[in-house]
DNA sequence: ATCCCGAGGG
DNA sequence: CCCTCTGGAT
């Protein structure tokens, strides 16, 4: 079944989570936690991040991906965590967007994860999801998140999100959704129809058939 | 070769 | 709406 854990994230501070998950971008959580011991040993404060040498951040996350944009980000974020929330992550919602290289997605995973505030993540595997599975035709993010959060208690959400990210990343792919091996198969209205949600339809016709 | 647990920008 | 940024896993 799924990891119980709501993060697979390696953190012990709200400041590392939020590092860690920028990171995670476009890359798996197991490559991050091969570079964040590292890269926690030499940065350990937003005036860490501030000040540090653009190259050397570099090269101690290039596995990552996108390590240009990232440590770019990431200096960024430590200079404007120093001159505008004390050196502190903030733990609204608001405030965390307007980070450099923070979106809603990494803003939802520190939030619930650091902070214990609970919040949906929802990404492009849980928007596919959830309409695969018949519980909402929202495609804008904001309208699924709105519509899922009447279905489920607060203090699920975080979980819920987790494991709705983690099964469309192995499981409900956008293209070849693995129906054979997935558990919820018997229940899912979309069950052995291929790529049924319109976002991905749309996309495979015009990048070609699927099979 | 092809795809990725995103964000910013045109 | 579309594109770009990157290395690594498969």
């Amino acid at each position: 079944m799924y990891p119980d854990a709501h993060c697979e994230l390696d953190f012990t501070t709200p400041l590392e989570l939020l590092v860690a998950t920028i990171l995670s971008a476009q890359c798996t959580d197991r490559r991050v936690n091969k570079v964040t011991p590292v890269l926690f040993a030499r940065y350990r404060s937003a005036a860490d991040y501030a000040s540090a040498n653009q190259e050397e951040l570099e090269n101690i996350i290039r596995s990552t991906g996108f390590y240009r944009t990232k440590a770019r980000n990431i200096i960024a974020l430590g200079q404007r965590l120093c001159d505008e929330h004390g050196g502190e992550v903030p733990d609204r919602l608001e405030d965390l967007v307007k980070l450099p290289g923070v979106g809603r997605k990494t803003a939802n995973v520190v939030l619930g994860n650091a902070f214990g505030v609970p919040g949906l993540t929802v990404d492009t595997h849980f928007g596919r999801l959830v309409r695969r599975f018949g519980m909402t035709r929202q495609t804008d993010p904001v309208k699924v998140e709105q519509e899922i959060a009447a279905l489920f208690p607060p203090e699920e959400w975080t979980m819920l999100s987790h494991r709705l990210i983690w099964h469309g990343r192995r499981v409900c792919h956008a293209r070849r959704p693995a129906c054979g091996a997935c558990e919820l198969q018997h229940l899912c209205p979309s069950y052995g129809e291929g790529p049924v949600d319109e976002e991905t339809a749309r996309r495979l016709v015009r990048t070609g058939p699927f099979s």
